[in-house]
RNA sequence: GGGGAUGUAGCUCAAUUGGGAGAGCGCCGGCUUUGCAAGCCGGAGGUUGCCGGUUCGAUCCCGGUCAUCUCCA
């Protein structure tokens, strides 16, 4: 076996399970990664004097990713931009995992195919091994996949010819056939014997593996989900150093419909696609003679930048560069992330994005850098990757921020964890441990969000230790608890509009000419399921219509409303989804029968059609005016429209001074009084983006865009419904500004009716607090509250003052009039009108004026209650009575219990009507009780 | 979506089985000092997040709710 092996195949490497403990046992080991592995290249160099026949020629990763795509224009895929990170319209996954997500329709055989073949480099985020990354060598959380998808067109033979010939060929890459290698599924015969006899490959390259390796989705077969799979063959590649072989290529070829369970229950599909995926950072570490994809063009500056900010020189075999390699793809993953308006949060994809920042802060923190740092290496993330992606650097300084704002956040619970931390140390040694129990480190996990390598680390500084596997423990048993909630939804299943879309071609909408349209129904969904016809009243349903004024739900606009009416039923739209081509109409049946085929009137509620239109043209105003008055950097981070009220986020890093939200106010009315012409039109994406026009980055847009103009100041890609001036409108009034996540603000404004409406309610709240405090006019209300405060002050201060007064009056009489026990006054007394506080007064002052009392006074206080109080001077305190129990006594009687301290004691009762009887039993508890002392 | 925690003066935090809401810093006033830093004395500032329950009595216990922090999905 060769000394140079890759990390991954180091013992133990096994189940995911396994794969996290072992990582955290590297960690444990003192931050130092102890496995041998230097490269036998120099690492200091990316490429430069390779040795002869290592690899055919030097190609980094843009040129890599630049060649696939134009080998695959080549034949007869169509090219297609990456689809977003965070999708936002599939609830089944957080972040894009691989280059199929994007066709999952086609796929499915779902609605029209504009093509049948298709090549992308799609940007990929994956956390399932997040403990793997910078330990192993090609773990990733985002990275970039390069594939080539046939919908129903090749399959098998072509898919393996190509991929063999972008491989090999001296006009691609060049690799070495020798050094290839590929495995199929078990009784995939067609594949190996394409690779055998077409391709040429020796049988003993070939190896047949079971479904657990060689079957997309994993295991499919035995164990589901049912839907679309099939059979996969991948190809490797063993590097002349003679370390672990690499994955490249993954090739799906989805033939299969399984249903249910074995035997028999893989159905082949009518039309067969191809689904394949080649590691961008994989392949070009190959071509560039590296062991580690960290080490390849893309991705080793950006390790050596981490290495410059924290202060570690990045060496591949350093003891800091599996931490530094770990920032460097965290950080990566982040701004990717972040660009598309996904902030750090406590839910789903957020909490991801603030889980990766918080792992590779903690690294830096770890290594010594203890104030932010990772906001830094934004701009050489956005440098490395402007080829494909220059619209990163429009977003460099929000992103920063956000990260900025995030570690900073992160600092603050590491200081508060400290402290319990510090607690949970003391506790451990006064105990007489030198370990941390699991729990207590799972407490601070789970209450302040420390990782266990930050605790595990400080802990060695004690010279303790950690319970480590009681804390796993905890943590599984976590898991379980909170996972009950998980997603729904295999990947690759059918729902009842799929159905609908392969008979239809969608819903064709009108709502920008017409608000009214003779239309049909094309489907009725109740319960989940496609049914033919409904008739209850009441229940909420869906209705697909083939033509549609309806706007459905999208770009942050609200659906529309209004009424669908057939010849003997009638429909209430409450809202409108858009599901792909298809417009949900939901709402309930208000009188009659639906059948699918129905020919109905769909008319859309014209008013709140035009306070909507109101609200989205003014929306545009206020991006306009943020971007006037904030800067260019106030980018759109999400918006909400609705009747005649419309909110806002965008990012900026800070709170807006109430003159700058005047200022954006008064300049988004100047233009609604100056009656822009507003108009829209149709037209292809590059001309849009040429014209300047505002796009939101993570959204996806299709090939043809709607263009808003609305005079000379706002241009914006935009599918909703406009006013046709500015001045129709009316007003616009803005009425809060908040913070909704780091670096995001969001603005909300009223627009026509209700932004007049507002002003009348505000108007009417002031008329009438002023009449409540008699001012004559509302200009005359400050000075007049003003004075009710001053006089309210006053009133208070003279009452405690008599109040005082009064008490220690009384209090004098009652120590005068008291009889002698002794030397000690026995004070027993009602009260009467006074507050429960003035009367704990009164017992003080008892006991001030005298050098020995003992005092015991009572009162009804609400009519049906009792309220007793009883006090002692220190010297009977000393001789062991206790005023606790004088009171109980006492309030036993009346009805009630209490205690308190042996100087003061309070109790109460429910008997009013028996208080005196209770002062005497009191009275008599005192006697007794100085008697004895 | 589920779990853990926190919420008390402008800020940071106290308050011993439930029994009188406090400290430090900051703020205001006075004194001391040539002035500043500082020191001394005094003062203002509280619906203990909100709502409800248990109790004679709740900052404390219980339920709900809101906000913040945090873990998991």
């Amino acid at each position: 076996m060769s000394s140079l092996k890759a990390p991954e195949n180091r013992p133990g490497a096994g189940s995911a399970l396994e794969s996290r403990r072992r990582d955290c046992h590297v960690f444990a080991d003192g931050l130092i990664d102890k496995s041998p592995r230097p490269p036998s290249w120099s690492s200091g160099t990316t490429g430069a004097g390779l040795p002869p026949g290592m690899v055919a020629e030097f190609m980094n990763a843009d040129e890599l990713r630049e060649a696939y795509l134009s080998f695959f224009e080549s034949k007869g895929c169509v090219r297609r931009p990456t689809d977003v990170l965070v999708p936002k319209d599939d609830p089944t996954i957080l972040f894009t995992p691989a280059g199929m997500n994007q066709f999952k329709n086609q796929f499915l055989g779902l609605g029209p195919l504009e093509f049948t073949r298709a090549t992308t480099c799609q940007k990929c985020l994956r956390t399932g091994d997040i403990g793997n990354v910078g330990v192993t060598a090609y773990h990733h959380t985002f990275f970039e996949m390069l594939g080539n998808f046939s919908f129903g067109d090749y399959f098998k033979r072509e898919a393996i010819h190509w991929a063999w010939e972008f491989l090999t060929s001296a006009k691609w890459l060049k690799l070495d056939p020798e050094r290839l290698s590929v495995t199929v599924y078990l009784d995939d015969d067609e594949a190996a014997n394409i690779w055998h006899k077409e391709v040429g490959l020796p049988l003993e390259r070939i190896s047949r593996e079971d479904e657990h390796e060689n079957f997309w989705p994993a295991a499919a077969p035995s164990q589901g989900p049912d839907g679309v799979c099939g059979p996969c063959s991948e190809i490797y590649y063993h590097p002349p150093s003679g370390g672990k072989k690499v994955e490249i290529w993954n090739l799906v070829f989805t033939q299969f419909n399984r249903v249910g369970d074995p035997p028999n229950n893989l159905r082949p599909l009518p039309k067969k696609n191809i689904d394949t995926g080649m590691g961008l950072e994989r392949t070009a570490s190959v071509l560039q003679g590296h062991e580690s994809n960290f080490e390849i063009d893309s991705l080793r500056p950006l390790c050596m930048a981490a290495g410059e900010t924290v202060g570690a020189k990045y060496e591949f075999s350093a003891p800091q560069g599996r931490a530094l390699r770990r920032i460097a793809d965290h950080v990566r993953a982040c701004t990717f992330a972040m660009h598309e308006g996904c902030v750090p949060s406590n839910s789903r994809e957020g909490y991801v994005v603030k889980l990766l920042l918080r792992r590779a802060f903690m690294e830096g923190y770890l290594l010594g850098r203890q104030e932010p740092f990772l906001y830094q290496l934004v701009p050489t993330v956005a440098d490395l990757m402007k080829k494909p992606y220059p619209e990163l650097r429009e977003t460099i300084e929000s992103v920063q921020t956000g990260i900025r704002e995030e570690e900073r956040q992160f600092l603050s619970t590491i200081d508060q964890g400290l402290q319990r931390f510090k607690k949970i140390v003391e506790q451990t040694r006064s105990a007489g441990s030198n370990s941390l129990s699991g729990d207590d480190v799972f407490d601070l996990h789970q209450t302040y969000g420390f990782l266990v390598e930050i605790t595990e680390t400080l802990a060695t500084r004690e010279q303790l230790t950690v319970d480590r596997e009681r804390f796993e423990q905890r943590m599984e048993e976590h898991h379980a608890v909170s996972g009950r909630g998980a997603f729904a939804d295999s990947v690759m299943s059918e729902g009842p509009l799929d159905a609908l879309r392969k008979s239809s071609g969608g819903t064709v909408f009108v709502g920008y000419e017409q608000t009214e349209s003779q239309s049909v129904v094309l489907g009725v969904i109740a319960d989940k399921a496609l049914v033919d016809s409904y008739s209850r009243t009441g229940v909420s349903i869906g209705l697909v219509l083939d033509e549609t004024p309806f706007y459905g739900e999208s770009g942050g606009q609200v659906g529309d409303t209004g009424a669908i009416i057939g010849k003997d039923f009638e429909f209430a739209v409450q809202d409108v989804q858009k599901d792909g081509d298809l417009f949900v109409h939901i709402g309930q049946l208000t009188r009659g029968k639906i059948s699918t085929g129905a020919e109905v009137t769909a008319k859309v509620d014209v008013e709140r059609r035009a306070a909507i239109r109101r609200a989205h043209s003014a929306t545009h105003l206020l991006h306009a005016a943020l971007r006037e008055t904030l800067g260019e950097n106030a980018t759109q981070r999400g918006s909400k429209v609705e009747a005649d009220q419309l909110r806002f986020d965008f990012a900026h890093p800070k709170g807006l001074a109430p003159e700058e939200l005047l200022k954006i106010e008064d300049s988004i009315n100047r233009r609604i009084s100056e009656g822009a012409v507003v108009s829209t039109q149709l037209m292809p994406i590059g001309e849009a983006r040429k014209l300047g026009a505002m796009a939101l980055f993570g959204e996806k847009y299709p090939d043809n865009v709607r263009v808003v103009r609305m005079g000379d100041f706002s241009t914006e890609l935009c599918g909703g419904t406009h006013l046709t001036n500015t001045g129709q409108v009316g007003l616009c009034r803005v009425v809060k500004d908040e913070l909704v996540s780091a670096g995001v603000r969001r603005i909300s404004c009223l627009t026509g009716p209700r932004a007049l409406g507002r002003l009348r309610e505000l108007e009417a709240l002031l008329k009438e607090s002023a009449a409540l405090a008699k001012a004559a006019v509302v200009e005359e209300l400050p000075r007049k509250v003003a004075q009710l405060q001053d006089e309210l002050r006053q009133a208070k201060r003279e009452l405690s003052k008599y109040t005082r007064q009064s008490l220690v009056q009384l209090a004098d009489k009652l120590v005068a009039e008291a009889p002698l026990i002794g030397s000690t006054r026995l004070i027993v007394h009602r009260a009467e009108g006074i507050s429960r506080e003035a009367l704990k007064e009164l017992v003080d002052h008892c006991r001030a004026k005298s050098d020995s009392a003992a005092v015991l006074v009572g009162m009804a206080v609400e009519d049906d209650k009792v309220a007793l109080i009883a006090g002692l001077t220190k010297d009977l305190v000393a001789k062991g009575i206790k005023a606790s129990d004088i009171v109980k006594a006492a309030a036993k009687v009346a009805g009630g219990g209490g205690g308190g301290r042996p100087d003061l004691a309070e109790a109460g009762g429910r008997f009013p009507e028996k208080l005196d009887e209770a002062l005497e039993t009191g009275a008599a508890a005192l006697r007794a009780a100085m008697g004895e002392g």
